[in-house]
Order: C-alpha cells, then structure tokens, then sequence
RNA sequence: CGGGGAGUGGCGCAGUCCGGUAGCGCAUUCGCUUUGGGAGCGAAGGGUCGCAAGUUCAAAUCUUGUCUCCCCGACCA
C-alpha cells in the first residue's frame, strides 16, 4: 500500500515531498525554488481563494490589481520596510537581449535608466496610488484586495512552505482613524482564522506577533499560527496594522471633516499558497494527501466493478444514477469510467490525491441495491442501502470536515504543553516539540537567546489579558505567558 | 550563502572505485485475457547518462567548472 510514500515515521520530509508528488499538486521546475502548481494543486488553491474572495467580498472590499514591477525608489521609502526586503529582492536592469552566435545575451545598450524591482509585497506602489485616490475623509476607507504572485529571493526553498515565487493575496487599506484601522486589522485575522478552522480544517491559535518577528514597516503585526503533525509550527496568516508609516512615507493625507489635514491610517494582510502546505501537514497521512470536503477539488469519486461488457453497461448506468443525485444535491463528484486501470490502482490512486469519499460499485451491489461507501480520513469501508444516498453522502461530507478539526484540534492540544522552568522548557522543545507556553520578559535579548539556545521561536503573544508571573530566563517580570515553538 | 548527499528513458534505481556496444523494475503503446485493494501473458517504443569544457584512440565512468534537488546551518510567509 502507497507504495510510492515514504511514511510519516521514517523521514517526514520526504514524506511531505512524497505526498505532493503523489497526489499531483505540485513539481519543481527548472528554476531554483519555483515550482510548477499542477491542476490537482491549483484546483485547490481556487477552491481556497473562491472561499477566502467571498469572505472579503462581505467584509465589504473589492478586487484590484497592481504592477508587478516597482521603481526601485518606492522601495527605500519607508525606512523599516527597505530593511526587511532588501536582502531578498529580484531586480530587472535590463529590457532586452540579443543574439550571439546561437545564443542570447542581455544586451548591454538596453540597460534600465531607473531599476525595477519585483514586487515582493506591494506596499510601496499601493501607497504611491493611494496618495492620488486620496483627498478627503470621504474617500476613505479603502479596502482594496488583489490576487496576485510575488517574488522573494529566498535562500532554502520548499514546495508551497517557501517558494521564490509564490500566489497570494494581499489586502491594503486607508482608513481614517487608527480606531478604524486597527479594527480592520483583527477584523481581517478573525477571517483568517474563520477561513483556516472552517474550510481547511486546521486550528489556529491567534495572536501579536514580537518586534522581531514584525512586519517590516507594520507597527503590529498580528497571525495564526497551526501546529503541524511534526511538532513544528507554520505562520498561517498575517495582519498587520501598518499605523501611519506608510502614508507618511509617500504622503498621503486627507483633508478630515474639520477641515484638518491628516495622514492616513493603513493595514495590510496576506495569506499565500503556504497554505497548501499547512493543509498537507495538518490531515495528510502515509496512504497520502487527506482533504478537507469543503476545499477538496472532487468530494466523492465512484469506481465502478464489472466484469463483462454487459455487467460494464449495468453498472455504468447505475453509477451515472448516483452521479446525478450527488450532483444535483450540489456534491462535487466524478465518475471514473477508465477502463485501463483496475480499480485496487483506482483506489490508491484516489486515496493519494485525497478525495474525501469513495463509491465504489459492482455487480453485486446492483443486485441487492447497495453501494460500498469509503472514507479517506479513517479508511473505513462500509456496504450502504441506494435508498437516501444522496442526502447521507452530503451529511457525511460534513461530518468528516468536522472530524478532520476535530481531530487536529486533539492533536494540536496534546502537542500544546505549559512549562515554569527553562530546564523544562528546553526538554519540552527537545523532546516532545509542539507549542510550548511559557513566561518571557518581553525584551529581545532573552527571546534570542531562547532562540540561539533551543530553535525555538515565539509564535505569538496572546491577545488580551493573561496571568502575570516570571520570564522563565531571567526571572523578570512577565504579563502573561506566550507561545513558543520551532516553526518552518 | 556555508557544510553534507544526490542528478543515468516519465518514476525508482544498478553500472562509476578499475574508461571499451547503456541496463533493470515500474510506467507507456498494441493485442488477448482480466477487473470487489496498486492485474497476467506476448510484442513494441522511449535515454546527447543534468549541462559545459578538459584528459584519452575511446568518457555515464577520470579532471575542472556550472545548474538543479534533498538534509543541516544563517535568512525568511
């Protein structure tokens, strides 16, 4: 059985790597750190975005789109955000090539008067527009979204965790107030947050991110964190409440009801194909990827069994009955009528590509008016009646996409522990990994001796009030405890 | 970007030490038999051995460079 993955227990990495291949959702390609998203991934992602486009859509913004090259000069405009991207921007210099002997070379006479830069967020051009769709309190808010690929040039790359290039959306909005705008910030975390535990399946805990491990040019910034079934943690979400850097940066300011002049406030949030990558780790298992039936591109699949051409006919006829009554009920299903492959390869097939449910049907389902009904999470087999299929397949879709929370939620708790000492800090971290709460004097000296010590990094600071007590390093006073953990 | 490992038909690998006609399994195509957990038999197709230089009568094999992937570090969504 799955015969192509290497498991969980023996090297997860490979496993990870295993399971995109298998279930086809993504491959490397020529490019260092680029990947090719296959049809089964970007089926996925649509899914995913489809989801995630409605929620803002009712939270009240629109679409946009901005340039994927940015003048080099927007970049050095805000202090702290130059600092951040800096390091890792590619830089278009020239407009053309020519030919040399056979080959192509950048032609040297077309150099670039004013560099442009890939955008590796999109803060920068957003705000430069900004500042001309901007005069009065009655323009504002903005609350802008677009869809789009960025580029940063990263250093270690893997498949959706981190990729040079990688799909997004990133929300960027002008308001008023800081009231407004911070608002709109935890607003926008809550939809993440709603969107990860609701249609992924996957449990996040939310929370404010350090000075270290800020936004560069954001003055909070705010996550979800999840806790992969390796014990490591993934950053799922940000949002970040960008204050009023930016609008200073590129001076955009309104003319408010009193007839001040005022900068405006801004937020920006993201969230990336990374996701893809949290869904895997969160519910895959050793037999392959596991979906959740809310995003999962095709929720059930009938394989039909037959022997003769006549029992083919029989049986085909049969599974198309099916395939109209789930499709009517608005299920997203397929038949598969190969005829090539057998249906044991058609199983493990669709098992790897982790479509939630499985009919499979044969003769002998036909004659006593069965199907034999199969779940991906639990592998479970069971021989049902036709009679009520429709509506027991759509209620088991829901039952598996709360059970797949459910679990990783109990998953996610077992891994969480809460420690007083450094020595069992360290031990927790070494030992067992998962999230770790603990006391922590709020300087960053001691969150990087923490990290240089142990790899573990602070996930987040909880919002709200918690129970003061003493940073497990120094002994110094601490408001509340905060989550610790070695991430991706 | 540093350390380690790897790159040979679509996939997984042997061959490399010790240079001498490029192989195996799976997959693919055709035919027949099959089909309730990754089918069987027969036939066929498919590879400039990552790429580029060099050494040699001769390079998958030796040398140098370079690209890509995996793991570990530094950096990051």
């Amino acid at each position: 059985m799955a015969k192509n993955i290497t498991t969980q227990e023996k090297d997860y990495s490979q496993w990870y790597l295993d399971v995109i291949r298998e279930a086809k959702l993504a491959e490397h390609s020529p490019v260092r750190g680029s990947m090719v998203i296959r049809p089964n991934g970007m089926a996925l992602w649509e899914n995913m975005r489809n989801a995630l486009d409605q929620m803002f859509k009712d939270t009240g913004h629109e679409n946009a789109y901005f340039p994927l090259f940015i003048p080099k000069s927007f970049l050095s405009k805000e202090a702290q955000h130059v600092e951040g991207f800096a390091k890792e921007c590619a830089v278009v210099t020239h407009s053309r090539l020519k030919s040399v002997d056979g080959g192509v070379e950048v032609d040297p006479e077309s150099k670039l008067e004013e560099e442009l830069i890939v955008r590796p967020t999109s803060e920068t051009i957003i705000w430069d527009t900004y500042r001309n769709w901007i005069q009065s309190y009655r323009d504002l808010p903005i609350l802008v979204n677009q869809w789009a690929n960025v580029v940063r040039w990263e250093m270690r790359t893997r498949l959706f965790l981190r990729t040079m290039e990688f799909l997004w959306q990133e929300g960027h909005t002008a308001h008023a107030t800081k009231e407004e705008a911070i608002d709109e910030t935890r607003q926008m975390l809550d939809v993440y947050a709603t969107f990860a535990e609701e249609w992924m399946a996957m449990p996040v805990l939310k929370g404010m991110k350090t000075a270290s491990e800020r936004f560069a040019g954001a003055v909070d910034t705010y996550c979800i964190e999840a806790l992969m079934q390796d014990g490591k943690a993934l950053q799922a979400g940000t949002s970040h409440f960008l204050g009023q850097n930016f609008a200073k940066a590129f001076d955009v300011k309104f003319q408010d009801k009193d007839g001040e002049h005022k900068l405006v406030w801004a937020t920006s949030w993201g969230v990336s194909t990374r996701l893809i990558g949290g869904l895997i780790m969160t519910h895959s298992d050793d037999q392959g990827l596991v979906l959740p039936p809310k995003l999962a591109p095709t929720q059930v699949v009938i394989v039909p069994i037959y022997r003769s051409d006549e029992q083919r006919e029989a049986v085909l006829e049969y599974a198309d009955g099916i395939f109209d009554e789930l499709k009517e009920l608005g299920v997203r299903i397929k038949v598969d009528d190969r005829d090539n492959y057998n249906p044991g390869y058609k199983f493990a097939e669709h098992e790897a590509a982790g479509i939630p449910l499985r009919i499979a049907v044969g003769p002998r389902d036909l004659e006593n008016n069965n199907v034999e009904l199969a779940r991906r999470d639990l592998k479970t087999k069971n021989i049902e009646s036709r009679e009520g299929l429709g509506s027991r397949v759509k209620k088991l879709l829901d039952d598996i996409q709360d059970e797949l929370f459910e679990k990783a939620k109990t998953r996610r708790d077992e891994m969480t522990s809460e420690v007083d000492s450094y020595d069992e800090f360290k031990n927790v971290i070494k030992e067992k990994a998962g999230f770790v709460w603990a006391h922590w004097d709020g300087t960053p000296e001691t969150e990087e001796k923490i990290k240089d010590e142990t790899k573990a990094t602070i996930r987040l600071i909880p919002l709200g009030e918690g129970e003061e007590g003493k940073c497990m390093v120094t002994g110094k006073p601490s408001k509340q405890k905060v989550l610790f953990a070695v991430s991706y």
